[in-house]
DNA sequence: CGCTGTCTTTGCGCCAGCGCAAACAACTAT
DNA sequence: ATAGTTGTTTGCGCTGGCGCAAAGACAGCG
């Protein structure tokens, strides 16, 4: 998160760098290694999360293995807002994407946090109309799209999350196996690893193991957009 | 809506019948017809609605034909609390099935009441938590699911948001037709009947025309479930 | 270095479900 | 009634993409 002020798209947006501070000291800050699990699917909400520095990534697993990965959460998002009704189970499961260090409040402190500034029950509604869109969006493409072009926006937006610009590259600076990218996709793994493979050979994308390049986002836009 | 208070999942959840009465008026009452449209996904988001009696459907449409049906809208809930934000489209279209009365208010009346009624900031994170999770478990679904099993549990669905129990059959009380149901569950309109003719053979169903009859929810149920 | 574990690629066969076409059934209007 | 409209059923052929299997590539570790 920059020194600056905090992003329209962040739980704590409106509020001073003080007021930050002072409630991220409220909560308990934790700093996680690759792969921890923060939280299961199923299990009571008992505290919601902030990540101020990595990513998390939220998933939701079908009886036996399928799984999908529902989104990732970047520096200054807020994971877990169920935490505030009654009674919830986290509806998904969290697991960091490379180090990464959170703030998480139980309810109380969130409740407490809430009726102090009001503008963060502002925030909590923009994010989850916002989260609620984009889900919308990937529901119809779910079923309305070939599955190359979801891999397709599936990169592209990716990319818009956490692209980091380099040349007219775009570098997807976190690491994401063919396996996540499918999870995501709402396909397998053995079509995003086939549909990849072709893209590498136009080059359009670069890719070893788990680290993703957009060559040409231009070309990968056209396509996805196309007839 | 019941004369007594309102439902949890209710926008007024939390006021009196007398505030709740205070502030429809200070919206525009509408009086619809079946198959009305209320808005258009794309166009800015001018007002909110509040359904007070029939149904809305929220759908979504794909570049040619293509569409989700994302959601059903009864009495008591919120539609396109999306106004709120800054210079937003609506995401989704609503049409009206049935007859349907729903009251509307514009973005500086939304503002306005809520900040009268703080109350009614938690009933919108609630609401938007809810549809997430709820959709988001439709997603996974979409993805892990065959389409028989979607079909009942959209049916399964359906029947708890809008089912009348009689005797131990559960009446659809709103018209849906295949395409509908089609659109809900993520198939074609095909692929509805021919499940649904085999569940009539089998007595799980009765439907005639666009209304359908569970004549066996148990039975439903187990095949939902089963692996 | 070589060993072990993780991730990726590619060939191949298969089938769930799509979608056309055409007939049929039920409601509506005159 | 009769005609027109809207929704439903069912046969049939086709194919997108899944998923096994097996080999290959890369990383980390002792």
């Amino acid at each position: 998160m920059d020194k600056a002020g905090y992003n329209l798209t962040d739980f704590l947006h409106g509020l001073s760098r003080k007021q930050g501070d002072e409630i991220i000291k409220r909560g308990t800050t934790l700093d996680l290694k690759a792969g921890a699990v923060l939280f299961h699917e199923g299990d009571p909400a008992r505290r919601s999360f902030l990540v101020l520095k990595g990513r998390l990534k939220l998933g939701k697993t079908h009886e036996l293995g399928k799984e999908v990965l529902i989104r990732y959460i970047g520096p200054g998002e807020l994971a877990a807002m169920i935490t505030v009704l009654e009674g919830r189970d986290y509806p998904v499961s969290a697991e960091t994407v490379g180090e990464t260090r959170v703030v998480g409040w139980d309810k109380r402190t969130m409740l407490e946090i809430m009726a102090e500034h009001p503008q963060l029950s502002i925030n909590m509604i923009r994010n989850s109309i916002d989260r609620l869109e984009d889900l919308q969006s990937r529901y119809l493409e779910l079923h309305a799209e070939q599955v190359e072009k979801r891999i397709a926006r599936s990169l592209l937006r990716i990319m818009k999350q956490s692209g980091r610009r380099s040349g007219d590259e775009i570098i997807i600076d976190f690491p994401i196996s063919r396996q996540e990218l499918a999870d995501y996709t709402g396909t397998t793994l053995y079509t995003v690893s086939r549909t990849m493979s072709a893209w590498e050979k136009k080059g359009w994308v670069k890719s070893k193991r788990t680290r993703i390049v957009i060559a040409d986002p231009h070309a990968l836009v056209l396509f996805s957009e196309k007839l």
